[in-house]
DNA sequence: CTCAGTCAGTTCCAAAATAGAACCTTGACA
DNA sequence: TGTCAAGGTTCTATTTTGGAACTGACTGAG
């Protein structure tokens, strides 16, 4: 299968895989949440080749996720910022964070804190239902096919 | 950089990234969230080349995620299953399948739904706070460095 | 004016990962 | 005996990366 083949599938999974399910690219996410903006700031901080960041952040750009604006006319540079597309990613980076700090931290604990400026208080993530507000786990949700499902989304093993 | 150093890298998502940061990881993923559990369900659902789905499953292996279960004697057969580590990946899963079906679905409406057993609804997965239980957004988190933090976790951006 | 430095890239080559296809092994079934 | 299935492995050709150097437009110091 090709990347640009995967666009076209059907699954969500799959579409938002195609925009953002590659290694760097996460990691870049993670540092625009950060607030860093700038092309050297990426390059620096991530270590990647200078010729993969600029071939992400273009993709990132015309995927919508990230827009590059001019914050200086001379010469011209420009900053990458997330946009209301990129933003919606925050529930995702901080599952992604969440599960890295309960399974893969160090014994010195977790590197980054989150405070909720609601309450002002250090938290955790936890994924509810829009519908009754409780707290969602793997084993009490079911799948069935929506109005846009293709033929087999669902494998045979789901008969449940 | 290459891609073993990242399981030393102090971050979280750099960690997490190292082992799901991966087209078809994510994909494989899914599939398992869907009770996929045999080598040749998930090439044929995925269209993956085995050799590269073999290496993806005995990674995962390794990474706890999943785990090999011989489920018949002879011939010798194994499935994958999510362990309890997979199962938390969960949320993770949930948000990627909400921002795709958010912003990449086609005009035909989401392929899959997703039936909360708690309240018997369809519903969306929205990421509250573990200390107030309000829904987050990402202009309310502010971030700072925790117990494990190096030194130059943060940006300098970051003076907030 | 000259020199060094910054930012945002591009170009080049070697090394690594992937796609696609065929092949292997163990055993069941007819 | 021949065919089929599951769960892989091996092979080669193509793509993608990594690493390093280079470019172009400017700024600011001496």
């Amino acid at each position: 299968m090709r990347w640009d083949s995967l666009e076209k599938e059907t699954c969500s999974v799959a579409r938002a895989v195609s925009v953002i399910g590659d290694r760097w690219t996460l990691l870049i996410l993670r540092d625009c949440f950060l607030r860093v903006r700038r092309f050297e700031s990426f390059q620096q901080r991530l270590g990647i080749t200078r010729h993969i960041l600029a071939d992400r952040l273009r993709k990132l750009v015309k995927a919508g996720v990230l827009e590059r604006m001019q914050y200086q006319t001379s010469p011209r540079r420009f900053e990458y910022r997330l946009t209301a597309k990129g933003l919606d990613l925050h529930p995702l980076l901080m599952s992604l964070v969440h599960w890295g700090d309960l399974h893969m931290a160090g014994r010195k604990g977790r590197p980054i804190l989150h405070r909720h400026l609601g309450c002002a208080h250090d938290f955790d993530p936890v994924l509810t239902c829009s519908e009754c507000g409780e707290e969602v786990k793997a084993k009490d949700v079911r799948v069935r096919p929506g109005p846009g499902a293709p033929a087999n989304i669902l494998p045979k093993e789901m008969s449940s």
